[in-house]
DNA sequence: TCGCACCGCGCC
DNA sequence: AAAGGGCGCGGTGCGA
């Protein structure tokens, strides 16, 4: 007899897992507790479910309560941050019998771990690298792959869908709820039962799903992108686990001095406009900037609308100041007012402070993001569209680059692990070659078997020049404006404003390239008839298969309907390109980690760019293993155009480009 | 008090 | 005539 539901006993434990021995794949769920419960590497666990097929079996480990409630107690408020309101405010809450007697922790995993490195049973999960990591700690390993994420496998197959959390899904395709009181956010404040029955369901249901989605990713066929997918856990699993070090020291030194720089900036922004407001509200911005000069305003003409704005303006709403701009590029057009000048510099000092250094290091309401002075950052499989990572908690993809003296100080931060270095390795014009890479003869391909920088031939074609003549600013305004304008097809003003040409102009040199580079616009219209000719969701494969999938590109052509016509239309072909670009690096990491000494560690992913860090002995194996994993045959054979890498080692980040 | 919309802005 | 693809996050201000 196989056991089912709460396991308190030893026996019943060791049973349920023979059973589960026996089986191809299991569903597995923790509960955390703890402060750190959105931090996998350092969360306590306090329960533990698996399901498989007939049986699901849920494990208490350190619950502190039972179900029998046996009175109230009063407790001081806390505010949801975990902040306490104050010592005189209390509020009655139930009092709960004590919990049963549980297994002990260590007894549990070490009945476990058979199944945990069982290298043919699937473990499937919901969000599984979570799962992964916590119990990876109570292991002493990382659970072998096989792998399966039931939360990455609905992504894959609608990938536009926002919520794709478990219980949508369960209430979708079962009609179940079995949630009410967001359990899993605190499971250690509810009963005993209630915990269990939630944390059964989290399993079950998983497992459910998962034979669903399994059948599902082969019939519509996402397996080749899936298992790519699912061979990349294990890589993402080693970053969480290990982090990246910050140079702590020099972060608080540099929080000093901004401190002290945002105050000055404040000052200055105060004694241009006469008056102490709060700088960081748009609306007062607006009136200050815009208002009337007589009521101490500055009198400015506002000129750009928000995105807001242009939607009241599109529907001929009624337009105020709030609905017009204030951002950098408005300021920039009053060069001879202080007050505009004032605001820029400050904005530019704090967005770096708050975002980059204040978050991170942590305040009195808000935790640090630094553990052990390590960023676990997390990168996400399902956080985008077209199948790039998205990363978060913090967000170590939109550091500032340290071509700016910003930039750099905050990229210094980023060190290598004691007594190594940092090796970083980006693809060269990575979303370019695949769009060769499609297109084949033409003059961009020729570009890059000639070895000549595309955007240099871009405006050399456009110029009517030899590439040997064409000029920084050449290379720069025009051809990679233009560059930008394919991938995301940038209209007339904003070509205008990248290049820093009028409007006539920039119409002119879209209708060179145009003529110039005839296959680049004839294989756009080629994609979007192939997307089109897909119903009844259009939609494009990338180069290993990942879907993208844009209904609007079905909307019935009406004057109202033109903008999201074209906004689809550009999203179908930059998702074609960057989904690609997307694909490669997630393959190179996979190739990356197989070969990769143990010494070294893969730290950051940023789209086109990999971070490694490795022991000085072995800065020069690790940097051919990076070469050969980014760029070698068994990646290359996926474009016909020579992939290429920029790589340099440092000690810093910033000493990085 | 909190969740949300909105703005603005950092990156590729 | 006009059209910027993909993210996460900090701050403000509003309304539930």
């Amino acid at each position: 007899m196989v056991p089912q539901g709460v396991i308190l006993t030893e026996d019943s434990l060791r049973l349920a897992v023979n059973y589960f021995l026996t089986r191809d794949s299991f569903s597995f769920d923790v509960e955390s507790s703890g402060d750190y419960r959105d931090q996998p590497h350092l969360a306590s666990i306090s329960w533990i479910s698996l399901a498989t097929y007939g049986c699901c079996i849920v494990i208490p480990l350190d619950h502190p309560i039972g179900t029998k409630v046996i009175g109230t107690k009063k407790v001081p408020m806390k505010y949801k941050t975990g902040k306490k309101i104050g010592e005189t405010y209390f509020k009655a809450v139930p009092e709960y019998e004590g919990p049963p007697e549980q297994l002990d922790l260590a007894l549990v995993f070490g009945i476990l771990a058979p199944l945990f490195s069982h290298p043919k049973i699937v473990k499937t999960g919901h969000d599984v690298i979570y799962d992964l990591v916590v119990v990876s700690k109570y292991l002493g390993f990382v659970p072998v792959p096989p792998y399966f994420d039931t939360k990455i496998a609905f992504w894959t197959l609608n990938e536009n869908r926002m919520r794709n959390g478990l219980k949508e899904w369960t209430e979708e395709r079962y009609d179940h709820k079995y949630d009410f009181e967001n359990v899993g956010k605190c499971a250690e404040s509810h009963p005993f039962d209630t915990v269990a029955y939630y944390s059964y369901c989290d399993s079950k249901f998983d497992w459910l799903h998962y034979k669903w989605l399994k059948q599902q990713i082969a019939d519509q066929g996402l397996q080749k992108i899936y298992d790519l997918e699912m061979n990349i856990l294990n890589v993402l699993i080693g970053m969480r686990l290990s982090g990246v070090r910050i140079d702590v020291e020099k972060l608080k030194q540099l929080r000093a001095d901004l401190r002290v720089e945002v105050v000055q900036l404040e000052g200055n922004i105060y004694a241009a406009a006469g008056k102490k407001f709060n700088i960081n509200s748009n609306p007062q911005k607006q009136q200050i900037l815009f208002g009337k000069k007589s009521e101490g305003n500055q009198g400015l003409k506002p000129w750009k609308l928000t995105a807001k704005g242009r939607e009241i303006k599109d529907a001929n709403g009624k337009l105020e100041l709030i609905h017009y701009s204030t951002d950098d590029e408005v300021l920039a057009s009053y060069p001879d007012n202080p007050l505009a000048h004032a605001m820029r510099e400050y904005g530019d000092v704090s967005k770096i402070l708050s975002t980059y250094v204040e978050s991170w290091l942590g305040t009195e309401d808000e935790p640090a993001k630094i553990y052990d002075g390590r960023i676990h950052a997390g990168f996400l499989q399902y956080g985008t569209v077209t199948g790039r990572f998205s990363c978060r908690s913090p967000n170590l993809q939109n550091l500032p680059r340290s071509s700016s003296d910003m930039g750099k100080m905050i990229r210094d931060v980023f060190i290598s692990e004691p007594g190594g270095k940092l090796v970083v390795a980006d693809y060269s014009q990575i979303e370019l070659v695949i769009l060769a890479h499609y297109i084949g003869e033409g003059k961009l391909y020729e570009a890059f078997m000639q070895g000549i920088d595309p955007h240099t031939m871009t405006a050399a074609m456009v110029l009517g020049k030899d590439p040997a003549d064409v000029s920084k600013v050449e290379r720069q305004d025009l051809g990679k404006t233009l560059g930008f304008a394919v991938v995301y097809g940038a209209g007339l003003g904003k070509v205008a404003s990248m290049a820093h040409i009028t409007f006539d102009e920039a119409k002119r040199v879209l209708k060179t390239h145009e003529r110039m580079f005839p296959e680049i616009h004839q294989f756009k219209q080629d994609v979007l008839d192939l997307a089109r000719s897909r119903q009844p969701v259009p939609y494009i494969t990338t180069l290993m298969g990942r879907k993208r999938r844009v209904p609007d590109l079905n909307m019935e052509d009406t004057y109202f309907n033109r903008k999201y016509i074209m906004g689809a239309e550009r999203q179908t072909f930059n998702s074609l390109i960057q989904g690609g670009a997307a694909d490669l690096i997630k393959l190179a990491m996979v190739r990356l980690d197989a070969t990769l000494p143990d010494e070294a560690k893969l730290v950051l992913s940023v789209h086109d760019e990999l971070a490694i860090t490795a022991p000085d002995g072995m800065v020069f194996e690790v940097e051919n293993t990076v070469r050969e994993a980014m760029t070698g045959a068994g990646i290359q054979k996926l474009v016909r155009v020579p992939l290429r890498i920029d790589l340099h080692t440092g000690d810093r980040w910033g000493d990085i480009k």
